[in-house]
DNA sequence: AGCACGCCGACT
DNA sequence: GTCGGCGTGCTC
């Protein structure tokens, strides 16, 4: 009889090393019953640790010495099933993010801590037909298989875990003897299969719509990516909706990824009607909630569940499609820590589950028009507005020399004064909160600046000053901080002080305002959007949360006060993400029968980007500035990593960039451009200095060789303890 | 990240 | 004389 060679645990252990780490089974283990997925408590250094099981094998590159024991297994069964370990996997190879990470990123944080992972009542045990003629001779030597089984044989419907804990102590290992036997199954009577819920009736859908819908529902059951292109109010929804609808009555679960969820009461509320039972998941949920929608997840006993980013990690038990909405948005890019894209991993996902996944905006983002172009997915387009409404005509302001109040142009103002008195709705878009963004002496031209940040100071309108990237707060100072002189002039426009404008304006018109400090409270935006429905704002202002979805059928002007904010950007995206934020503010104008109207106030009338946005539209637009792209050699037709560091010091992030450059260049050849480093565009923010360096490709392959190849290197630079550092894989900002 | 060790400055 | 500063090393 041969010696078999240790069991080696290979672990994911939170820590941000690149690599797993190798441990021994727990003494009096049964080794059978060790299984990839399940987490793991481990000795780590002079702690101890929550790590997840990666895989078993009869082999480690680590001495044997060097190896300690697992101290004890926190699962009966894998808690993380194997195809999300493998999009882990997959995930940490791709941004070159250490896989404990990772792994954490796929566990609620009850779980995470190594709490107890029951889902709850999710079902019962119950004896099958070959377990009550069970020979209770072949269980001499397992009595507490044996307890088990009289003990279900006097309980016909079944037992839930609470009764058998109450009835017997450490029955689970038994009992998953018992299962693998099949003398016992677990009966989920509570609630139904997916298949079985009832799913709502929906509306009825126009040509593009049912042509849609269709082939979704034909590629259920097989990968294929689409783009949904559709202008607002072309009824994307109804379409995610259909397609969900028919994957749930297929048995399968639908995912729906939104931006946010508490900027969407209304895509909740028709989810909501749809699927009775659909599960809400996002990271503001208090731990429990947390836990018991992941659990709903897994368990497969929720056919749909609506989530932010975080959602694309959570476990299904019959994944069937996937949808993201608003796939442009910024907000599916993880800016910190892990820095995923849970669009782009959407996709990835769909492909390893064979499942469509379906990509839905208004304003698609130029890397999903170009997988278009490149065939990769299918385009679906809803060109038409649903129901009556129109596509509300865009014009441009010339403000140049025009009389302005408070930054309303006569212009501007004749046109809502026109729309009031025909009972319509107007709605003012500022993307920039606060009362001014800019305090300065008359006297000496000394701006109030963040002491934190290389930022101004914004008033806002209850006599603060705010910085609007730290977050810190101080009271106005009565006067100049650097002359002395009593001359402090606020400069400039926000919400605020646009509201305060149309207040005196307007003086008998209800007026609502719209940004983050507006609905702080909970409860605010819903009691705010249903003061627009029923009438008594006719004019709302805000920033950009008004073009996230909502709708507004009553508007019939909408006005972008200055488009003018957008368009010098030091980002390569600026032009595409003004044009997106134009296009969806637009959007709101006209939703019913009557037409809108938009219009925008600039300085630069002849501006290219304007003219051609405002003239051909959003697609004509994106087409443009794909060549421009092309012609530049960015995304989508170069693939980018961004290093960034940040430390107290100024100097300190550029000397870990300088050392990281020389380790990458060598694995960069001529194929990888370095650029930089260079002091980030606002170099000093929260207290620290920023640093980055850019690595440009065309090829994706080579980047991502070359990043494999000299980031060890990187973690061993001594640089590297006296930095944050972290790498973003195809960055949203190059800043 | 976390934790410990180790070697140099101002204090009970 | 020690408390503690952060630089350095290590985690299977």
């Amino acid at each position: 009889m041969k010696s078999s060679a240790p069991l080696i645990l290979h672990v994911a252990v939170p820590a941000p090393l690149p690599r797993q780490f190798d441990y021994l089974p727990p003494e009096h283990a049964d080794q059978a019953t060790i299984a990839p997925g399940m987490r793991v408590r481990v000795p780590f250094g002079k702690r101890e640790a929550v790590g997840v099981l990666l895989a078993t094998s009869a082999h480690s590159d680590v001495p044997a010495a060097k190896l300690r024991r697992v101290s004890a297994l926190l699962d009966e069964a894998p808690l993380i099933p194997a195809d999300l370990l493998a999009l882990a996997h997959w995930s940490a190879d791709y941004y070159h993010h250490p896989i404990g990470e990772v792994v954490g990123a796929l566990l609620p944080p009850t779980l995470r801590a190594g709490k107890s992972g029951a889902a709850g009542p999710t079902g019962m045990w119950r004896l099958t037909a070959v377990g009550t003629t069970a020979d209770m001779n072949m269980l001499k030597r397992a009595p507490k298989q044996a307890a088990l089984l009289r003990l279900l044989a006097q309980h016909a419907g079944g037992m839930e875990s609470g009764a058998l804990d109450a009835a017997l102590a450490h029955w689970q290992a038994p009992m998953r003897a018992l299962l693998q036997h099949g003398w016992v199954e677990i009966v989920r009577h509570v609630p139904p299969t997916p298949a079985a819920l009832p799913v709502a009736a929906g509306l009825s859908l126009n040509a593009a719509q049912i042509a849609a819908v269709h082939k979704i529902q034909a590629a259920l059951g097989s990968f294929q990516a689409f783009l949904l292109d559709g202008v607002t109010g072309s009824g994307k929804t109804e379409v995610y909706l259909e397609a969900m609808a028919e994957c749930v009555r297929r048995g399968g679960q639908a995912l729906l990824l939104v931006p946010e969820i508490g900027l969407t009461p209304q895509l909740l509320q028709r989810v909501r009607r749809r699927f009775t039972t659909a599960v809400v998941f996002h990271s503001a949920l208090a731990a429990g909630e947390r836990l018991a929608a992941w659990q709903a997840a897994r368990t497969g006993r929720t056919p749909v569940v609506v989530g932010t980013r975080s959602a694309v990690f959570l476990p299904l038990k019959h994944p069937g499609l996937i949808v993201v909405d608003e796939e442009h948005d910024a907000s599916f890019k993880q800016q910190d820590g892990f820095r995923y894209s849970a669009r782009d991993l959407a996709v990835v996902r769909s492909a390893r589950h064979h499942i469509p996944v379906v990509l839905g905006s208004a304003t698609p983002s130029l890397e999903s028009l170009h997988n278009c172009a490149q065939l990769r997915y299918a385009h679906l387009s809803l060109p038409e507005r649903a129901g009556a409404a129109q596509h509300p005509a865009l014009h441009l302001l010339d403000i140049r020399d025009r009389p302005m109040e408070d930054g309303l142009s006569d212009l501007l103002l004749d046109a809502m004064r026109r729309h009031l008195q025909a009972e319509g709705q107007v709605l003012l878009f500022l993307n920039r909160r606060g009362y001014a963004p800019t305090v300065m002496c008359h006297v000496c031209g000394a701006t109030l600046q963040c002491r934190r940040c290389d930022a101004r100071l914004t008033l806002h309108a209850n006599r603060r000053l705010q910085c609007h990237h730290c977050g810190t707060e101080r009271p106005l100072p009565a006067r100049c901080e650097e002359c002395g002189a009593g001359a402090l002039g606020q400069y400039g426009y926000g919400t605020e002080r646009i509201e305060r404008a149309l207040a005196r304006l307007f003086p008998d018109i209800g007026i609502a305002r719209l940004d983050r400090d507006s609905i702080r409270r909970k409860g605010k935006l819903e009691a705010l959007l249903d003061g627009m429905q029923r009438g008594e704002y006719p004019i709302l202002v805000g920033t950009q949360m008004l073009a996230k979805g909502h709708d507004f059928p009553r508007v019939t002007l909408v006005g972008i006060v200055d488009a003018d904010q957008g368009m010098f950007g030091v980002d390569f995206r600026a032009s595409e993400r003004m044009a997106q934020l134009i296009m969806q503010v637009a959007g709101r104008a006209g939703r019913a029968e009557r037409r809108g109207e938009v219009l925008i106030q600039t300085h630069h009338p002849e501006h290219p980007l304007l003219t051609h946005l405002v003239r051909e539209g959003y697609a004509s637009f994106a087409q443009a500035l794909l060549a421009e792209r092309r012609a530049a050699g960015l995304p989508p037709y170069a693939a980018m990593a961004l290093l960034r560091a940040e430390a107290v010091a100024r100097a300190v992030p550029l000397a870990f960039l300088d050392a990281a450059r020389r380790k990458l260049a060598p694995a960069c050849g001529r194929q990888v451009q370095l650029l930089g480093p260079a002091p980030a565009p606002m170099e000093r923010r929260a207290g620290r200095y920023r640093a980055q360096l850019l690595l440009i490709a065309a090829q994706r392959a080579l980047l991502q060789q070359a990043l494999a190849t000299a980031l060890p290197a990187l973690y061993a630079l001594k640089q590297a303890r006296r930095v944050r550092w972290s790498l973003d894989v195809d960055p949203a900002e190059t800043f």
